[in-house]
DNA sequence: GTAATTCGTGACCAATCAGTCAATAATGAA
DNA sequence: TTCATTATTGACTGATTGGTCACGAATTAC
């Protein structure tokens, strides 16, 4: 008995993913927000209660979509050596400038705030044992292999060209038949 | 024939780098870079411009130390492999959490000012034209291990074991002599 | 000593920050 | 329809942002 909400938080969510992703927790202002979902700020915190609880919901967000997709990725069908492939492919032919969001946040954000440090700590660690999973159990395989997926998104994050990309992604794939 | 400037800007230049690294550019405040550096503002707008060129300039000076010290460490004497597991022990035993601040930089700041780019850029460049060499000249094998020790790097900053760090190190070595 | 010039300190600026509040609009239950 | 309840809007808050200004202190050239 109450007036319903007008927008779909999940669908803001989305777009406070992508601004965060894009620009950091200090790099983007209420304003920015505002602007970028179409609402006001009272709507906003509504739902969240403050900026930072809207930072924490995007991140959680980003495990849920985009971590949660690279495990499958790796714990999927077919011989490893492919199942890397197309992930190291992916990572080479996206090429944004904007990183990996768990990887930012582990930098920017994770030692102000300790809620944001445990999550990325959660995310980390799924990644690894799935790298390591799909290096046979390895551990010193699957963290050099985890190392050198953050590290390639991270030069794709630098601007370094495709070919570089490329180069890196192979080398990294050889890793795995060591 | 004018009043000596009383503190040496190479020596807040330090102390600038350590507030920039540890909290990237959005993070710091003027505020902070007084109480760090004991310093007015005046007497560092003397000096540099705005906080965007004291950005610059700590960052370039973390080229100047950091980043031609991972370059001489890596052309150094003695068996490549011993070259590269210095490096990467030395990463292991740091585990500092403020991660690379070029990989920072280039994360937060690269997209908003092209400055920062090039700068970054050029860097990363350096960084991997060394490892390529470390690599006798594959270039897939030096880009895959510059992947690498930034991906340990940001692991260590993402506040993962020591433990995990050594194995990834490990694994990284391995790629050297595939 | 004196003039010229730079330095350092603290008050000050408009702009922006995250967040709040009061008033109005919209809705469902009765 | 009426009422209770929630959503939305926009004005507003105090604090903080990066940056400036004016003034007194210090130093060197002469």
């Amino acid at each position: 008995m109450a007036r319903p909400r007008s927008f779909d938080p999940d669908q803001t969510l989305g777009a406070l993913k992508a601004l965060f992703w894009e620009k950091g927790y200090e790099g983007t202002s209420m304003q920015d927000i505002e602007a970028a979902t179409g609402l006001g700020k009272q709507s906003l915190y509504r739902v969240w209660a403050d900026k930072r609880a809207m930072y924490l919901a995007a991140l959680a967000s980003y495990a849920r979509d985009e971590v949660t997709g690279l495990v499958q990725m790796l714990d999927g069908d077919g011989p490893p050596r492919a199942r890397l492939a197309a992930l190291l492919d992916g990572a080479v032919a996206q090429a944004d400038r904007r990183g990996c969001f768990l990887c930012n946040a582990s930098l920017d954000q994770a030692q102000a705030n300790p809620d944001t440090q445990a999550q990325v700590q959660a995310m980390m660690q799924m990644s690894l044992a799935a790298f390591t999973r799909l290096a046979g159990g390895d551990a010193a395989k699957g963290a050099a292999l985890n190392a050198g997926y953050n590290g390639l998104r991270g030069m794709s994050a630098a601007g370094l060209d495709r070919a570089v990309l490329r180069k890196a992604a192979d080398g990294v794939l050889k890793l795995l038949e060591t």
